[in-house]
DNA sequence: GTTGGCACTCTCAGAGGGAGAGTGCCAGCG
DNA sequence: CGCTGGCACTCTCCCTCTGAGAGTGCCAAC
């Protein structure tokens, strides 16, 4: 149902203030802050048929209002605006990025930073994760007749180091040779391709299934997302009142699951999504909001940049940054791989 | 000054007992608990000669005895004994590290992890800082005009990639052959090496900056230290009672800066060090123990196993962990690196 | 040196009460 | 018919008080 234009201002006004002062907001204050043409009770009359209407709600009889779920999405969808970051925020992280120039594998570490530093919300930025990763180089290095270490230069940029047990003694020029052997069978394949790969004997059998399983495995691991922002957030005011809370946002943090939260669902459509409450898939979530903006779907299972902090979280400037650095990220990748998988 | 046996094993039985229950212990507790051939009244006398030598202290008239940090290091130093690791446990952590086999890289992340999951603490796991990054090999890839992704592969087994800016326009052609020209130039050479290289011109100039610069950086980096745990720290009971330290720990595992509260000191003499409270240089740790583990220190700049928690730590259980990782690692650096820098 | 007894101290949890903050509603006004 | 001031009502929050419980410290006796 429509809201008339003055009950709208009104819940804008009451989030707002809301996510700023993070206390119940009354009558009286939103008319001496905001100098509104009418009285508390006038007031008063709209925030009650606001919260039947069930966009505010009232922790208890003598406090103010406190904006619902329903309420923060109505905010989102049809009050917020189309919020951007100032022009000058866009260049310092700009400069960040380009002048003070990470290195390329930092650049989700720097964003996850830049994001939790200047929202003061907890940040995960995922990079997109290849599909398959390719071999460029492989070189065997003996330790001893029964133990080789791996190394494994892969097309996309990265080394993997691995030891390998041999089940047969293999002394150390064999290792080469057979590294010279290989190399050719291997360069250019993925971890399926590598498994079709005839074996010699049992040692190469080792080295060649040790090889296709680090290939896998490292798939899932390259995407490791960097997660920064946990002290601000446990900081937020309603964090302060539920310890039992922190807790269980700081070991999920710490075990490196919060990314599971992140529901692969908001990834497939392709644009920012925000969900809030209720809509997160996890118990865990419940009084939080997720921000979500993926990106370089080109390259890959698409990476992410997301942002989550308490429902009463500042959504313009959250949605705002998380859309500059997901285009960001997707730009810097565009250069960098131009535009192609 | 020295204490009779008697006034010892109180000293052991009260700390013990504390540790266990984080609740300061009364002297009828004792007796009961530890069926002593005394009485309370006994112990209680004893435990006020423990107090005036500093042992013990007191929260408040009516309340048991709480060890002090003077009456920790005296358990550490004397009465704790030299723990193992159970064989059991050092077969599974073992067996963790060589048949689940972790890359290379990713064996400080593991250790922590274990660390942290077995003691129920902050853990800090950092290898051995190279103190410098030799090129192996480097290649340009041409992004644009005035844009070069630098690609180094390190003698470390590393790679580095790093957008880097040219000042005058340079073709593709043109930035293969400075490539090629460059990569007998720096090839197995380290930072310094680097800068003495002479330029042929702008571009070439810049590209042996970036390339000096990012050596530099990346000797700091590869450093980087994995932590875990910080779920388990922050839900000892010592923290809840207060909020605001366990967010000054959150903050500083957050922006990594844990690292910054391990003394260099400690990792210079070689051996394993027990810092209890004041011992430690921080403030942020007043009330908190260090355990410190070097090793590796033949490869570079000793890395470390650093184990954080409330004074009222398990120092027997985390000494004998930390002990028995940091010879892990030192062994497992041994096998792959054959004992020589 | 050890013990039981006892007074004393301090914490902790719960009850009670007053102040303050806001609302809900109503009657009156423009 | 919407807006307003007024007022009763409700609920929280903080402070104080109190009683129970836990332990100690000390003393006199063994």
């Amino acid at each position: 149902m429509a809201l008339s234009d003055r009950r709208e201002s009104i819940l804008q006004i009451v989030i707002q203030d809301y996510i700023e002062t993070a206390t119940p907001v009354a009558s009286r204050h939103v008319v001496e802050r905001y100098a509104l043409p009418t009285s508390a009770a006038t007031i008063r009359h709209e925030m009650r048929l606001l919260e039947s209407e069930g966009y505010l709600t009232h922790p208890h009889t003598s406090a103010g209002r406190v904006p619902s779920n329903r309420g923060y999405r109505h905010f989102v969808q049809s009050l917020m605006g189309h919020a951007e970051l100032g022009i000058a925020e866009q260049a310092t992280v700009r400069h960040q990025f380009f002048q003070a120039a990470p290195a390329v594998d930092e650049w989700a570490e720097l964003a996850a930073n830049v994001l939790a530093r200047s929202l003061g919300l907890l940040a995960v930025v995922a990079p997109p994760q290849p599909q398959r990763l390719r071999v460029r180089q492989l070189e065997l290095i003996s330790l001893n007749d029964l133990l080789a270490l791996m190394i494994v230069v892969v097309q996309e940029a990265r080394v993997i180091r691995q030891l390998t047990p041999l089940p047969a003694p293999c002394p150390p020029e064999q290792l080469d040779a057979m590294a010279h052997r290989l190399n050719s069978d291997v360069n250019g394949h993925d971890a399926d391709t590598v498994r079709t790969v005839p074996a010699a004997d049992a040692d190469e059998q080792a080295v060649l299934d040790t090889l296709a399983r680090v290939l896998d495995r490292d798939v899932e691991r390259s995407g490791a997302a960097s997660i920064a922002g946990l002290g601000g957030v446990v900081g937020q005011p309603e964090f302060h009142a539920e310890p039992e809370r922190s807790l269980q946002l700081i070991d999920l943090v710490d075990r490196q699951a919060i990314t599971e939260l992140v529901p692969a669902a908001a990834l497939e459509e392709g644009g920012l999504r925000v969900l809030i409450g209720e809509d997160n898939p996890s118990d865990l979530l419940q009084d939080c909001s997720l921000v979500v903006a993926p990106y370089g779907s080109a390259y890959g299972r698409a990476g992410y940049v997301a942002i989550i902090g308490p429902t009463r979280m500042n959504y313009s400037r959250s949605v705002a940054a998380a859309r500059f650095h997901s285009a960001l990220l997707q730009e810097m990748m565009d250069t960098v791989y131009g535009g192609a998988a």
